[in-house]
DNA sequence: ATTCTAATTTAGTCTAACCTAAATTATTTT
DNA sequence: AAAATAATTTAGGTTAGACTAAATTAGAAT
């Protein structure tokens, strides 16, 4: 009954959890495209975490799949896994923001409890990882986070980036070389309603304006200041 | 050509490794034995594995199995991996030397090799494991080792304890409390040819003399003082 | 040299995950 | 409302790696 979950489970259900999050459930293509698989091969999953003992998803034909508490439990402990993994690699170890996800990836399926707590601490608990994303709690729980897509941001306003939803290596990278990482101010000034380009001025002091695009602004997560 | 080995394959090499360090073949029998599975699954992996491109061993029905140059590189860079995550968990994460050796066995397939040189760097790239063990250098070369058995010891003859070789953490812990671990000096006082029992002054200072039976002292390694 | 035993191999299954191709259902457009 | 398109599911097949049971071979003992 309590066999613990293969590491192909453990990914589907971190994939389903990641795109339900905007509230909606992770229908099949969605997840055979993050997973790299075919259609076919999501859905003969689906229905085996479906009929598994406790269910993991609830699955209806057509309709994609939401976690049930049980496979939200698990999603959530492989996602504590990684992000505490992430901040383990830069923090501890030196690697640099823009190549640490796939490494996560592979270690958060075999390290123990014991190895999270032990980097938990020598991290001093730390409530995000390195691209701002809330690390969930030792109990399993998802910190809120009230931030909104940059793309939503507008001419006059200021903001402070919160976290930065992105895992490919060279769009990091030139997201580093911009300055949009967390805890950087931008303010937005000017929006081109056609293309929905945003010009933006990043850090304190005098810098250059860079215009935007919004697959990018998309991607980055903010908290509008006063 | 150049296909990663899977996990399991990794763990067959290692094994075969270890079985054939005192000069011999691996045999089916022992090799099954060590991995908990059935001679037959053995067998049949074996027969893959000296078919491959290139072959990894050389095998010979009824013979058991030797690496080739390709399969002992494979089997050097997991050991090599494995000794270095278990002297970094008990080096900087804390963990007792017990309990290290599941944590690696799970971590050995999965890091990268930039996760290897930093944890080599971090522990100054260290030439042993916590238990004495030898880490093949990055060139994937074992590090010659001339320490004999502790139950070659005879009355009368001080050693050094050089390596422990043993992964159960409850023989381990045992180990640890009589002081019998890498670096420990134990001088032999008496023998007893019968049952093969030694008779052990462990450390420096008045301490009580130990018995200590030849499944023990045959996982122990010494090098002989003056 | 023969017999016995222990080790090993063969043969045939099983499970987890994947695949492709074909069939079906849902959704959008006309 | 019907037709076209897109998404999804079904059906059937593959691979890796394990299993059991039966057959064979090697080595030891008579």
């Amino acid at each position: 009954m309590k066999e613990p979950l293969t590491q192909n489970i453990q990914d589907y259900l971190k994939t389903i959890y990641e795109l339900g999050e905007d509230g909606d459930s992770a229908s099949t293509t969605a997840l055979a495209a993050r997973l790299g698989i075919a259609p076919a091969s999501v859905t003969g999953m689906l229905q085996k975490l479906a009929a598994a003992t406790p269910p993991l998803v609830d699955y209806r034909k057509h309709q994609g799949a939401t976690l049930t508490t049980e496979g939200e439990r698990a999603a959530l402990e492989v996602i504590r896994h990684h992000r505490l993994l992430e901040t383990y690699l830069v923090t501890i170890l030196g690697y640099s923001w823009d190549n640490v996800h796939e490494e996560a990836c592979r270690l958060e399926h075999v390290i123990s409890e014991e190895f999270e707590a032990r980097i938990a601490a020598a991290l001093g608990h730390p409530q995000r990882d390195p691209h701002g994303e809330p690390i969930p709690t030792p109990e399993l729980v998802m910190p809120p986070d009230a931030s909104q897509p940059l793309s939503a941001l507008r001419p006059g306003q200021k903001a402070r980036i919160v976290r930065v939803q992105a895992s490919d290596p060279a769009l990091l990278r030139h997201l580093d070389s911009l300055g949009l990482t967390p805890g950087a101010q931008v303010e937005a000034l000017d929006y081109s309603p056609y293309d929905q380009n945003l010009t933006l001025e990043v850090g304190p002091a005098p810098a250059p304006p860079r215009v935007i695009g919004v697959a990018i602004t998309r991607q980055i997560f903010i908290e509008i200041i006063k």
